[in-house]
DNA sequence: CCCCTTATTGCAAATCATTTGCAGATAGAC
DNA sequence: GTCTATCTGCAAATGATTTGCAATAAGGGG
């Protein structure tokens, strides 16, 4: 099954991070947390306002200053708009999703090419730590029978 | 260098095309066509209108129908802003971009990994019809200099 | 070559995701 | 509890992209 990478910390393990980066433990920070932490796949700021109470500019800031403290990704699929899921305590969050062009369901991908490709593209032109962004897109099990 | 895939079809090829889709030759379509025939990279919406006389809203408007029709390409780095490329006459458009973090540049990227990968991720998630899309980023030649 | 129908354009206003200014609220140090 | 820098809510701004609508132009038919 979709092997996720969150360790399903607990909230003070939670906390304490944003407390390490002298930031604030606020309501809508904790909230927030809390929803990336419930839900395992990619979320829009949109659909974490819609499970909490505070303004979704709040949830746009926090999810910035989270991004930044390496907390949580940002995912983007080509629909223009911004997906975010929570980070491990040592997760570099690389990984990469597959997504039904039907019904956005998404199905988190481990697996990646070998890191050779992407330094020999490197090498190549001469690009200094290069990395990458990958999505696959297609029709899921439930969408093709439709 | 930059293999790049336009066969640098002429105008008259290009506007056969469009009308094989019953579509009206008209200025700025043919406008638009010159300048994505000129520039060998992507190009935003924005930046072909500054080199056009027509409304920003046609410009849009025009690459839609253009991508419909697969005679141009949309990418996507990530920035929130559409590229768009000239496709070759048989060309899928197959091919991924490394671009600087710095200052954009863009150098055409025709290799990619193995489509054993995709193959395999379609077929233990049981999607059909997958596709990928994958960017590169990193530092440019001029922009670690700095 | 003109006419007519229909596709297309320009312009302005609407959307949508995301950001920002600012005044009032509140964590957390003392 | 006080105090101050950090947040939040709210409203307005931004930037990319889309859309409604009346005016315009492409290209087939005569």
């Amino acid at each position: 099954m979709a092997t996720h990478t969150h360790p399903r910390q607990n909230l003070s393990d939670l906390t304490a991070r944003l407390r390490q980066h002298a930031q604030r433990i606020t309501g809508p920070r904790q909230l927030i947390l809390e929803v990336l932490r419930r839900e395992d796949h990619p979320l829009t700021a949109r659909q974490i306002h819609g499970q909490l109470d505070c303004d979704l500019a709040t949830v746009y800031r926090s999810l910035r200053l989270l991004e930044e403290m390496a907390m949580v990704k940002r995912f983007d699929f080509g629909d223009g708009t911004a997906r975010f899921e929570l980070l491990g305590q040592n997760d570099d969050g690389h990984h990469h999703h597959l997504v039904c062009r039907e019904c956005s369901t998404v199905v988190e991908i481990g697996e990646c090419f070998s890191g050779n490709l992407e330094q020999r593209i490197a090498r190549e032109h001469g690009f200094a730590g290069v990395s990458h962004r990958l999505e696959f897109f297609g029709l899921c099990p439930d969408c093709q029978t439709t």
